[in-house]
DNA sequence: CTCTTGCAAACCGACCGGCGGTCTGCAAAT
DNA sequence: ATTTGCAGACCGCCGGTCGGTTTGCAAGAG
């Protein structure tokens, strides 16, 4: 008889360890090519016990899912419940959300996030996310621009297409924010540097005409982020595993 | 001894024929869940057979791709090689190209294509078309921009990031378009309608903006798409496959 | 207060069907 | 006779299932 000691959990602590060591293989190896057993092991939890928790792979993609798009949204609520400010100061609040967060947050380790979300294997699980965070940020940037408009800040024809096409343009930048970090180290990094500097200017400078607004109203909100960017630590060497 | 029947075929017509069949089951299925014995079935060759023209499941995938995006670039040739068209004309025909195809294509069947290229299950598929249109597509569109930033015709900062944007914002009536399509037939169907002319004016609009052109110089080139995509037929209801 | 006893929730791991892909061998074409 | 196109048994692995076991805990007995 050679059963493994067992350790029972309480159903919320299994949950939480289970997506955490999810997390930590879909980023690393892709959701595709991780499997089950992958995760098990790594808990140190059967099969049985896995199934217990979770009804298939997929729910553990979205449980990850949601995990990281709570942290997003966390910051979005206090844009979103701002009864007092102009609708200018919330829409520039608004802009600078997801700078304040990477700088706030350990920005090297989302660098490398970024990276490895992009990589095709994990086209899915990047989809997925940017989905989610548009759907949960479409109803804040449209009271946003309502606003604007009514009290006659914002010239736009269409409050709901403006916002939906402004949380498209949001990820342009990061076309060339992902060709700035693998030059990171090689020659052609001050092109992509140069590149990517363009990318966020023209980013905003168009969510500036698309509202009417002059040049220059809104702006990614952290001037250094490109040098701060490039000063990241390249990825190690790729191993063969 | 029961070997069945076998037809020897050129590789050439085995493979037109295997991508065929994979097309038309990706389409249906998605590639996830068209399984390679699906696609032999359909054809009536044998799993040898198969791996005899090609070497993966993926590679039948890029075969699907490349046949697609085939007929795109045929397209893009013409507007590419015109030396004597000023840029603004060229603009014109370069956004243009995408109406025309369809306009001259079955558009009922490609709408049904794009429908189901959109689904979930199909994200992998959609995801590599689009790059691949994208990356084909780049270097027209770079070359365009030039040539009017040259004359004065355009007035924008980086031409490489212009390009990339427009490109980028090529697809955004997307978005409205799938929701129209699969609004057909429903007691929404007026509003997504009118949401999808929005969409469409705004991302030209914005294009024009981008190139520091009035408003109007740019356009889809079929003023009757919605009309026309809001008439065609929607799909049959599901059956229990 | 301690000690059974009962039981649902947590967990184990052998097992299953089906997948993508390989391999040996044969038949057709040249 | 040699090469090319193809058949189909086979392999390893994956996601998911299932019958049974262990654990924690609460209620009742002493």
């Amino acid at each position: 008889m050679k059963t493994t000691k067992r350790k029972n959990m309480p159903p919320k602590e299994r949950r939480d360890q289970l997506l955490g060591c999810a997390q930590i293989l879909f980023f690393s190896k892709g959701f595709e090519d991780t499997t089950v057993q992958d995760v098990l092991d790594l808990a140190g939890v059967s099969k049985g016990g896995f199934y217990h928790h979770f009804k298939s792979k997929d729910e553990l993609l979205f449980g990850v899912l949601d995990g990281m798009a709570e942290g997003v949204f966390s910051q979005m609520d206090l844009v979103a419940s701002d009864e007092t400010s102009s609708a200018l100061k919330l829409l520039r609040s608004f802009t600078h959300l997801r700078a304040n967060y990477l700088r706030e947050h350990d920005y090297p380790g989302q660098v490398e996030f970024f990276r490895v979300m992009n990589q095709d294997k994990n086209l899915v699980l990047l989809e997925q996310f940017k989905r989610r965070v548009r759907t949960g940020a479409m109803p804040v940037l449209t009271r946003i621009i309502q606003k604007g408009r009514d009290d006659g800040t914002f010239n736009v024809a269409d409050v709901d297409t403006a916002a939906e096409l402004i949380l498209f343009l949001s990820t342009f930048m990061d076309l060339a924010l992902l060709r700035a970090i693998e030059a990171r180290g090689t020659d052609t990094a001050d092109h992509a540097a140069r590149n990517l500097q363009a990318a966020i200017d023209m980013q905003f400078q168009t969510i500036d005409r698309i509202l009417g607004l002059p040049d220059g109203t809104t702006d990614f909100g952290w001037p250094e982020a490109v040098d701060v960017t490039m000063a990241t630590e390249p990825p190690p060497p790729p191993s063969i595993n």
